[in-house]
RNA sequence: GCUACUGUGGCUCAGGGGUAGAGCAGCUCACUCGUAAUGAGCAGGCCGUCAGUUCGAAUCUGACCAGUAGCUCCA
């Protein structure tokens, strides 16, 4: 008998029981619905053997376990339709992701779109013959054989017999695969399939290796849920930053300069209203800002590291025969400014920020809205300091960092980056220097993940990430340690004792980039900013032409008090007006007529709350202010 | 950069070997209107660019450019 725990109540089952009788001991509703298995907080098939005491937890597609298991699952039965569809087929990795799965193929003839529907027939077909999974165990040199003729499988497998393991598989009927698992018992689980995209996607990763035929999906239990996601996703394009920029007209994109974006009258509100409240804050927390040229010679950029690190990225030109780069990061023309006069440690720390307009040639099929662009200006800053305030120095910056995301309402996630193969500065350097980050945010209370290899390439960095509307995550805000730089640029403090010391330094962005913001906070709004943020806080809306002049008295006034205010004189009804308002989300619209302009009001509507009704103009003027000053986000 | 797809008036889109169509927006006129679309009229396009096939190309083919999804790369 073994004694397993199940959430906190004790049971005892006969030695050898499956988590999945277990789940049957439980309730039949909970063995349908069942995908894995939790023992001893691993993860695990529900067919494992129990064979000690333990702890067990059944889990579900509640559970995001239970939903990797389930959509795993149905990345092999995708395989398996493609499997019989398509004999020859080579097969490589079909993983569970965070929306769903994909399958990677490589196939004589690629799959177009129009295959799909035959795909997704043949995976109902698989799903109604309800076939078990089945899971064994082969020594390598037995595996291979098992796998012959699959290419990549074959070097999965000798990856792993590197590694002296025996190989799992599971099988389903006709078809075996090389998985460690866990999958669901048996095919039938899966209810509502769609296949949603067909791609191409390098083999590992890998730009110089072939490209394989890449097809993604999801599933659920229940047809509504499906229903239910693809209805999400369409909710989730309305949001899109680039509709929205279209549409309320805050920037384009045009052939004529791809990736290098031009900020129309309504966008430059918004990106120069960031900036104000940028300097605000930084202001704060005791910064001082400094401009450097966009233009540098190729010895500063030898120097820092960047020609030979960073030069297929590097718009580079000859003047009066000299290279000269156009700056694709503020760091060097920083590091002159930081050596051009003598510092003491009485300086330190010297936070230094610069508004900086970088240039970067990105690959074309990496550009995207003002998410990727090439031309881009970045709230930089670098921080010198000496080695004992860099927890201090960190940590501050976090707390920055919260000030600002929190304003915005946003939330994030953390990576540690660590280093990259292709780096400068030694190893034990870039790992004292790992830890100081880890320390400083594990002090903070705050969790992160690490990324491993994708530090810059002079030091390690805390990236945060910011989540759009689809769900795709943005880097935005970035802390980077660099005790490389100023090596290479020899910058030097007095210390308490008279002699010269090396500082240290961060560089660190918040935003990451006024424009990569601007296309976050489009989405998170919706396009519906914040009163503060507004291009057009107010729109005035005349009922008939005899309230024009009171209209316009009333907007000479709006603006005197500091608000951003449109009036609408056209000759429309006033329903119509107040649909256009509405879909250019202007936050406040004024309705003005006879009652108003006897008694010297304005009857309010907001775009979300309705109608407000009058008040006086005094009244108006003081609410909107309050909004703005409090930057509430409604 | 790679794979696949897309490219028609300001916007959204239909059409598709015989030289272009709708709705919205714009302009004009009438209506002067009370909280999400008043009506009528007008104007607007070398159908992404360049080649090729054809008597004839927006339509077929190719190359290029740009965009979209993903991969790679990245703030």
């Amino acid at each position: 008998m073994v004694k397993i725990d199940l959430k906190g109540q004790e049971k005892e089952f006969e030695k050898g029981i499956t988590a999945a009788e277990v789940a049957k001991s439980i309730g039949m509703g909970l063995y349908k619905s069942a995908c894995c298995a939790r023992v001893n907080g691993r993860v695990c098939d529900l067919r494992t053997p129990i064979e000690e005491d333990c702890a067990l937890e059944i889990l579900t597609f509640d559970s995001e376990e239970g939903k990797k298991a389930y959509w795993h699952t149905t990345s092999h039965i995708l395989a398996q339709a493609v499997c019989r569809l398509y004999p020859g087929t080579k097969f490589s990795i079909g993983p569970a992701i965070d929306n769903g799965f994909y399958y990677d193929f490589d196939m004589e003839k690629p799959l177009s779109a129009e295959d799909l529907p035959g795909i997704e027939e043949e995976i109902k077909k698989i799903i109604k013959e309800n076939i078990p999974l089945e899971r064994f165990e082969l020594p390598p040199q037995e595996a291979k054989e098992k796998m012959a003729g699959q290419d990549y499988k074959q070097e999965l497998i000798d990856e792993h017999a590197g590694q002296g393991e025996n190989i799992s598989f599971y099988s389903q009927g006709d078809f075996t695969d090389l998985c460690a698992g866990p999958h669901l018992m048996s095919t039938g689980m899966v209810k509502a399939v769609k296949l949603t995209a067909i791609t191409g996607a390098y083999w590992r990763g890998d730009a110089t290796k072939k490209m394989l035929t890449r097809v993604y999906g999801i599933s659920f239990p229940k047809q509504s849920m499906l229903e239910e996601h693809l209805q999400m996703l369409e909710e989730a394009k309305k949001r899109d930053h680039r509709k929205l920029g279209k549409e309320l007209g805050l920037f384009m994109l045009k052939d004529e300069g791809p990736g290098f974006p031009f900020f129309l009258p309504k966008g430059m509100v918004l990106k120069n209203t960031l900036m104000d409240y940028w300097r605000q804050v930084h202001k704060k927390y005791n910064y001082v800002e400094i401009s450097t040229p966009i233009m540098l010679n190729r010895q500063l950029w030898e120097r820092s590291g960047h020609w030979d690190h960073y030069k297929d990225n590097m718009y580079t030109t000859v003047i009066d025969e000299t290279d000269f780069a156009v700056k694709p990061m503020n760091c060097p023309g920083g590091m002159l400014v930081y050596a051009s006069e003598p510092h003491s440690y009485r300086d330190l720390p010297l936070r230094v920020g610069e508004i900086g307009l970088v240039h970067r040639h990105e690959l074309s099929g990496a550009l995207h809205g003002l998410f990727r662009v090439r031309c881009f200006n970045q709230d930089d800053a670098h921080v010198f300091m000496t080695r004992d305030q860099m927890q201090d120095i960190i940590q501050e910056t976090v707390r920055l960092f919260d000030e600002v995301y929190s304003t915005f309402g946003l939330t994030y996630t953390i990576e540690l980056s660590t280093m990259p193969e292709d780096h400068i500065g030694t190893v034990e350097e870039w790992e004292k220097n790992q830890d100081i980050l880890k320390e400083a945010i594990t002090a903070m209370g705050k969790e992160f993940v690490i990324n491993e290899g994708d530090g810059a390439f002079y030091g390690p960095k805390l990236d945060f990430h910011i989540a759009d509307s689809l769900g795709r995550t943005w880097q935005c805000g970035t802390i980077q340690l660099d005790s490389q730089l100023p090596e290479r640029f020899e910058l030097e403090y007095v210390g308490e004792d008279g002699e010269r010391h090396r500082p240290v330094m961060i560089h660190r962005v918040v935003l990451g980039s006024f424009e990569r913001f601007l296309g976050v906070i489009t989405e998170h709004f919706a396009g519906a900013f914040p009163l503060w943020l507004s291009p057009v806080q107010a729109v005035i809306l005349p009922i008939a032409e005899r309230h024009h002049e009171y209209a316009k008295a009333l907007q000479k006034q709006l603006d005197a008090a500091g608000l951003r205010v449109e009036c609408d004189l056209r000759s429309e009804k006033t329903g119509y007006k107040i649909r256009e308002a509405q879909i250019k989300k202007i936050p406040y619209m004024l309705v003005v007529g006879d009652k108003e302009q006897e008694a010297g009001e304005v009857s309010v509507r907001h775009r979300k709350d309705g109608d407000l009704g009058a008040v006086s103009i005094g009244a108006f003027i003081e609410k909107a202010r309050a909004e703005i000053e409090s930057k509430e986000i409604k």
